[in-house]
DNA sequence: CGATGGCTTGACATTCATCAATGTATGTGG
DNA sequence: CCACATACATTGATGAATGTCAAGCCATCG
């Protein structure tokens, strides 16, 4: 129980600067993307890209607050954005960080459950409550789309849980660290498969495993020591041994 | 990180006998409940109870084990359930608990991501992979209440990993139990609604809290010497301050 | 070049896990 | 019906992991 009050900047202005039409390139790629994750027909994916409306938002600005109203839902993609949920006091767990090709956003009830910012600059796609729940109604494969999607979410979230309640600092790091790595290699771009971006900062990933700062830097500082991972900057890692890694994490 | 190695008796047969007809009063209640829980027309409500198997299942047997073919999803009807994780040392985090109402077992994916044993002895309703694809593919109603149902369990895995990442011991069974005490009132009969069954050992709870037995009993322990619960019997909570209880929690 | 924010490292305090013993309830067989 | 056996729960003593406080380092950016 980190005991750390994120300290949260001036992030009021959930501003976001809708940039007109070019839903060219990156966008059909992403929608690629999508239709490599779950079976989605033409049909169903150009009505989609209809409804989209690309947009761009800075770092560290709010995307959206727990507990507004949620009027529309997001797809990423480039960039990163972390989903997060504060105690009163301001303690606060990071659910999940969100990349090019990740879906946030959809809620069935009338508002967000949790909030989601971007870390670093990033372009998404929106999708209105409203039109989407159009389209909903008359393309029940979408509706199949959309309960894949929660599914494989609920299997990240309890993944998250064995991690939380069961692991150990190192554990949680080198988990993550698999993870992350996992993420990368499907988002396209593999130049170096073994060498992956860190986008969010310490205490963003000390948010989302239950540690304090210190204690996920000395984590990493650890594997480094064990020669299983290098640093080259302190937003990048070196997946040197991911077998030993994988041990590490405890097949997680 | 408890490093307990949960003690797994012979559960090995995954025996469940099929009690016939006279699915009757309790049955419908249940559907009442679930028809509560989620818009279901009585059309939708009918065309499932065509296809539900009713069954018995003694306490601490399996109802499913992880990674096994997913050829079934369950209703509970009465009895407790618990759902869980296991990583190859034998560490065990129970993501969830399920009573009477509670549907578990449903996976896209044609593997279930997690293993599922009675701590009591339950009744429940088996619904076939086979039929239940077939009444959901003509259904679409169906499938959004399975939308929902899934959104609910993303929800209530959030609460888990703040609780599990952010609280101390005594918070986290704080939290517990008042999230125990709603699921019971919700449940029906209310008779003294401060007092609130357990079902599940000390060991179930700790795995489910991420903590040690220990730790987990000397927490209620706590509580108890603050005034705010009382354990007439080791396996039952009466919930004294419930208020004061939930400031502790954290809002949670 | 200096300032700022983020990362790392160190010393210390605290919580919680571990090891071990005792207490308590439940059911079984004499 | 009682004595015992068994599993579960509680309590105590101790140690290790990790949180807390504090300082220093490093990189980036103006």
């Amino acid at each position: 129980m980190p005991h750390h009050a994120a300290v949260h900047q001036d992030l009021t202005s959930t501003a976001a600067a809708p940039c007109l039409p070019r839903k060219q390139q990156a966008w059909a790629l992403t929608c690629l993307e999508l239709a490599d994750y779950v079976p989605l027909g033409g049909d169903e994916l150009s009505r989609l890209m209809a409804i989209a409306q690309p947009m761009e938002i800075g770092g560290n600005r709010a995307l959206f607050l727990s507990g507004e109203a949620a009027d529309g839902a997001f797809l990423v993609i480039t960039g990163a954005v972390r989903a997060f949920r504060l105690l009163p006091d301001g303690r606060r767990m990071i659910t999940a960080f969100m990349f090019g090709g990740d879906f946030l956003g959809f809620a069935v009830g009338g508002r967000y459950e949790f909030a989601a910012e971007a870390i670093t600059p990033a372009r998404l796609c929106r999708f209105s409550r409203r039109h989407l729940n159009a389209l909903l109604d008359d393309c029940p494969r979408l509706r199949n789309t959309l309960l894949h999607l929660a599914t494989e979410e609920l299997r990240l979230a309890q993944d998250h849980m064995v991690l939380l309640g069961c692991k150990s600092a190192t554990e949680k790091l080198a988990s993550f660290l698999l993870h992350l790595a996992r993420r990368n290699a499907r988002g396209g771009t593999q130049a170096n498969p073994a060498l992956v971006p860190l986008p969010m900062a310490r205490s963003d990933i000390a948010d989302h495993l239950g540690l304090t700062t210190e204690t996920a830097s000395r984590a990493l500082t650890q594997l480094r020591a064990k020669g299983m991972i290098d640093l080259p900057t302190p937003r990048s890692v070196a997946l040197l041994r991911p077998h030993e890694l994988a041990m590490l994490a405890g097949g997680g």
